[in-house]
DNA sequence: CAGAATCCAATTTGATACTG
DNA sequence: CAGTATCAAATTGGATTCTG
């Protein structure tokens, strides 16, 4: 069993740093808005800047730009830059980030057949025991 | 393979809503600060404010107070209540928190050990493939 | 094409004080 | 004991504009 530390997630700056656990900093990171979409759209193929920007229909240049930057740091995805005359970029997953998104989809898998029985029994609020 | 849909994770309020993926609705709940530590500490068997609270110590009562509440919304734990003379209410996992714990545990041991590959490479900026 | 820089609005956290 | 209420401070997301 691994051992777990404690605290910290947000609000890098603080006195937290010190005491980073590894488990708050990935969900952090894969947390933040779009995150896992662009990490699927890269899992899926589509490997471009502008075709994920497509595929993700909302997403801004400024947060795309910002989240390829952080999966790329964290090791998930490798980025390979090609001397064309338009420029190109291609963009592919690491096999951390293959394992990564396996893990993914059984926390997906989880929250969504829990989702399910939170439908039937009405939602939010409480839930008796 | 569980369907993944797009977008949201952040930002609550706006259109997002409507389209939410359940997976990133359980990144965004996990990645709060103090969640999990709030989750393993009831795992310990801490099952009571005053011991979680002293447990993690820099905890704000308005935030534990938030954590449970969330962590009790979502059915990851459930509280009960006694009469006795000096209030006392414990908490404890449901099966759901303890089955999320396990695949938190796949997570962090995976988080982990890419942490100490980071560490011997030295560690942020770009990592060539 | 593939981003980088800037500015502002919306969220979240944390400290402090208070209550059934 | 087990929280709730309030308010100030720190982050983040998004839109817009610009560039090699």
């Amino acid at each position: 069993m691994i051992e777990r530390k404690t605290s910290s997630t947000n609000y890098q700056n603080q006195s937290f740093l010190e005491n980073k656990c590894p488990l708050n900093e990935l969900l952090f990171l894969m947390s933040k808005r779009w995150m896992t979409d662009v990490l699927f759209c890269i899992e899926e193929g589509n490997n471009r800047f502008s075709v994920i920007r497509e595929e993700l229909e909302h997403i801004s240049d400024h947060i795309l730009a910002d989240r390829l930057k952080l999966l790329e740091k964290e090791g998930l995805i490798s980025k390979q830059h090609y001397d064309d005359v338009p420029p190109r970029v291609e963009y592919s997953l690491t096999e951390r980030g293959e394992e990564l998104s396996r893990l993914l989809d059984q926390l997906c898998s989880f929250a969504s057949s829990y989702k399910e029985q939170q439908c039937k029994t009405e939602d939010t609020t409480t839930l008796e025991v």
